[in-house]
DNA sequence: CGCCGGATTCTTTTT
DNA sequence: GAATCCGGCG
């Protein structure tokens, strides 16, 4: 399995050239005459500088399809990358809609991932512990992030350092960085090797070692290993030059190092590669991602050809409009001019509310709303919307909101299946049974469920181990042996350890299928019974994922081919039945398109993020603002932006200014809607009463802000209730010092309440309903002026 | 060893 | 408000 063999290592190649060339060409007519020159290029470097909705995927399908159809490749000879697997899936369904059949013969496309997990695997032994012939095997374990965590974490505390101040999760993200670098811990330069307190080198050493020793990798070695093997066995990489006669890669903009050395490498002798990208939508800065590398094809490829694919089919002229300006603020881009044909349609449409929870609901009826037809819309299916935030806890109260409401919605990219809690215990006892020299998997699951063994006996397992130079399952038996654990502990162990032995001698029963055997082993485990005596609500649910996972292995032969491919096959998409409205983050969005989109939570700190701008600065405003193009060229006919005065942070209310790309929206483009408690102006909007919900919205903040401000102006319309006094931004001081500790006070949104103490213009209240928060003083009003 | 309550920290974004 | 960590107790 791991050796090379040009004549039978690659997989199925199922059109035979001769067939491909006897087909007319029809789908060359559907193109516009820059994705036709893209496609037609077809040897050399290409760089396809396609902006959003342009019909890029459209323009590489074909290419692919050409390619086929010229009898310039065999399918297998294609090495077509994406970033996802929904990408992936996607061309791959369009190139067999394209060549009306299906093809099983694509073996290389696939994500990075995938395709690397698939050459390390021919090429594992090359991968080795220096000074020791300990090398990685084929049938090497991908670690998740957690497993990684718990490596790391064992390291950090062998080497003494205080977790408190080094927290392992600090030194992975180091340790990712660099793999995304494609620096091996040799590599690393110097002015690097500060991190982590000094030690990250060393410990990147060892935690690789470690590694090849458990026979693992993580998700960045995949990439990092194929590229040493590369860099090292130039027998192996021209080989692979030779086989993959055509090189195409989506997303451009977001390859790391890493990846941007490994298609240079693969690429490096025919040079026929295809890169498509949109320096304006690079938004995976911060896992490595080098926009760099897109600026850079022209030198690395001299010779060769750009094509700017610009004219947009997806979005109306007000969301192009509105997306160019906004984008428009970032320097040293390459300069994409979109335009469309499409007439006139939907401006851009912003509305601001008086918090996180009003502006769930208003959207929740805006889309019910929308469904059935409002003002001068078409109605929407709840397939064709969606929401999109940047940061996945926004989520909640729209899920709260949808919920109580009784609106369908789908959440995309949440916690993926194969990364929950019970599927990925029973993985490791199913590894533990195919490969009982599997530690990770054991320390899993030794204790669960509760066996009575805790830290101390798993200690002594740890020790007996390393003493003897086994793995734990192995030290575990001696460690009994030997009588070193007693009572329920020792008892319990031995019946895991006779487990673990009795279902892998089953594993090479013919009379029991796998799918049999994986039932048993989570029945006989104690690991199903832990579950049903579970009390939690979670519980059901996932007995019935665990169920789901036994089905799922019917697709396979073995434990050990699920195992194999399980770590590839991430991503479920389960949630197809009836309706819904989509949920995601603006990460997520990338690649997508929908009719309606609704872009909430626009407000400084949140969205641009402040933790991106104080940790890169202008360079993290100008990737924020690149998130803020996806995400309003996500919209083909309505887009929706809003932002809210307030919003909870930490289980504390914080107010906050509208987002600072909403001043970069053009007037011209943009509709302004009145936030609701302002039709009519009616409730009781008499002069100064506090109560009102225009006052609720004018002490939003909202209307204080220079963004709102400017809008409004722009808009040419005021609202129905006018702002009260205090216009100005400035802290009101007169506000918070007429306040004094002990007094009775109400809030608009908490009720009534007991001051407990004044800072500055915060005051803390005891809130009779609500509890003990911080509020603005400007936000609260004497109990007494409240006439009800 | 495991459970409980209290304190503390924490939230970008993901293959 | 949730998850995690810590110390004390049965």
């Amino acid at each position: 399995m791991s050796s090379f063999d040009e004549s039978d290592a690659f997989e199925g190649a199922s059109l035979s050239a001769r067939a491909m060339a006897a087909r007319p060409v029809p789908y060359l007519d559907g193109l516009n005459p820059e994705q036709r020159l893209a496609v037609e290029t077809m040897d050399g470097p290409v760089l396809m500088l396609a902006g959003a909705g342009t019909g890029k995927t459209k323009a590489l399908t074909t290419r692919i399809v050409h390619l086929l159809n010229t009898g310039r490749a065999q399918p297998n000879e294609v090495l077509a990358v994406t970033f996802t697997n929904k990408a992936a899936r996607e061309m791959k369904n369009r190139v067999g809609a394209l060549l009306g059949q299906s093809i099983e013969g694509m073996p290389w496309l696939g994500t990075f991932h995938s395709i690397c997990v698939k050459l390390l695997r021919r090429h594992a032994e090359l991968i080795g512990v220096e000074g020791s012939d300990v090398t990685l095997k084929s049938n090497f374990t991908i670690l998740d992030t957690d497993d990684q965590l718990r490596l790391l974490k064992q390291l950090v505390q062998a080497a003494g350092i205080d977790d408190k101040r080094w927290p392992a999760r600090q030194l992975a993200g180091v340790i990712d960085h660099w793999k995304n670098r494609a620096w091996t811990p040799s590599r690393v330069p110097a002015g690097e090797a500060g991190a982590y307190n000094g030690k990250a080198v060393a410990l990147y050493k060892q935690y690789q070692r470690r590694l090849i020793e458990l026979n693992a990798v993580d998700f960045g070695d995949l990439l990092l290993h194929v590229v040493s093997i590369f860099q090292t066995h130039d027998d192996i990489l021209q080989r692979y030059q030779r086989w993959f006669r055509y090189i195409l890669v989506d997303e451009y903009q977001d390859t790391n190092v890493a990846q941007y050395l490994w298609l240079r490498l693969l690429a490096g002798g025919h040079r026929n590669i295809c890169c498509v990208g949109d320096d304006d939508q690079s938004i995976y800065g911060w896992r490595g991602a080098e926009v760099g590398n897109i600026l850079r094809f022209e030198k690395d490829f001299p010779g060769a050809h750009v094509v700017r694919l610009e004219q947009n089919y997806r979005s109306t002229p007000h969301i192009l409009a509105a997306a160019s300006s906004v984008i428009a603020g970032n320097q040293g881009r390459l300069g994409k001019e979109l335009w469309t044909d499409v007439e006139e349609g939907e401006k851009v449409r912003l509305i601001g509310h008086w918090d996180g929870d009003e502006e769930a609901r208003w959207i929740g009826e805006e889309i019910e709303a929308m469904q059935r037809g409002t003002r001068n819309l078409r109605p929407y299916s709840l397939d064709e919307m969606a929401i999109l935030v940047r940061a996945s806890h926004q989520m909640r109260a729209f899920e709260d909101r949808f919920l109580t409401i009784g609106l369908p919605y789908r959440v995309i990219g949440g916690p993926r299946f194969y990364e929950r809690m019970e599927i990925r215990d029973a993985m490791a006892y199913f590894r533990c049974v195919t490969s009982p020299s599997d530690d990770l998997a054991f320390e899993r699951i030794v204790n669960t469920p509760k066996r009575g063994l805790g830290d101390k006996a798993q200690q002594k397992i740890q020790v007996t181990a390393r003493e003897h130079g086994v793995p734990l399952i192995e030290g575990a038996r001696i460690l009994l042996e030997q009588g070193g654990l007693g009572g329920k502990g020792a008892k319990e162990l031995a019946t895991l350890l006779d487990g673990l032995a009795r279902w892998g001698r089953m594993t090479g029963d013919k009379d029991v299928s796998h799918v049999e055997l994986a039932g048993i082993i989570l029945d006989e485990s104690g690991y199903t019974g832990m579950w049903q005596d579970d009390k939690t609500p979670e519980a059901p649910g996932r007995l019935e994922n665990l169920k789901e996972l036994v089905k799922a292995l019917e697709n396979f032969e073995n434990l050990t081919g699920f195992l194999e491919h399980v770590s590839l096959i991430m991503d479920n998409e389960s949630d197809n039945e009836g309706e819904k409205v989509s949920i995601m983050t603006l990460h997520a969005a990338k690649g997508l398109e929908f009719p309606a989109v609704f872009l909430p939570g626009w407000e400084d700190g949140l969205f641009p993020s402040q933790r991106s701008m104080d940790e890169s600065g202008l360079k993290g405003v100008e990737e924020e603002r690149r998130l803020a193009y996806v995400g309003i060229t996500r919209a083909e006919e309505v887009c929706t932006i809003s932002f809210a005065g307030n919003r909870r942070v930490f289980g504390q209310w914080q107010s906050s200014l509208p987002s600072r790309f909403i001043d970069e929206l053009p007037e011209a483009h943009v509709e302004v809607l009145t936030p609701p408690g302002l039709y009519g102006g009616g409730y009781g909007a008499a002069a100064g009463v506090p109560n009102s919900i225009d006052a609720k919205v004018a002490e939003a903040n909202v209307y204080n802000s220079p963004g709102w401000k400017r809008m409004q102006a722009r808009a040419g319309q005021r609202p129905t209730a006018q702002p009260r006094e205090s216009t100005s931004p400035v802290i009101d001081m007169a506000a918070a010092s007429s306040h004094v500790v002990g007094e009775r006070v109400f809030h608009q949104k908490f009720g009534y309440g007991e001051i407990m103490g004044v800072e500055g213009d915060k005051l803390e209240v005891a809130f009779d309903k609500a509890g003990t928060k911080k509020v603005v003083a400007r936000f609260v009003s004497g109990a007494d002026d409240v006439p009800f």
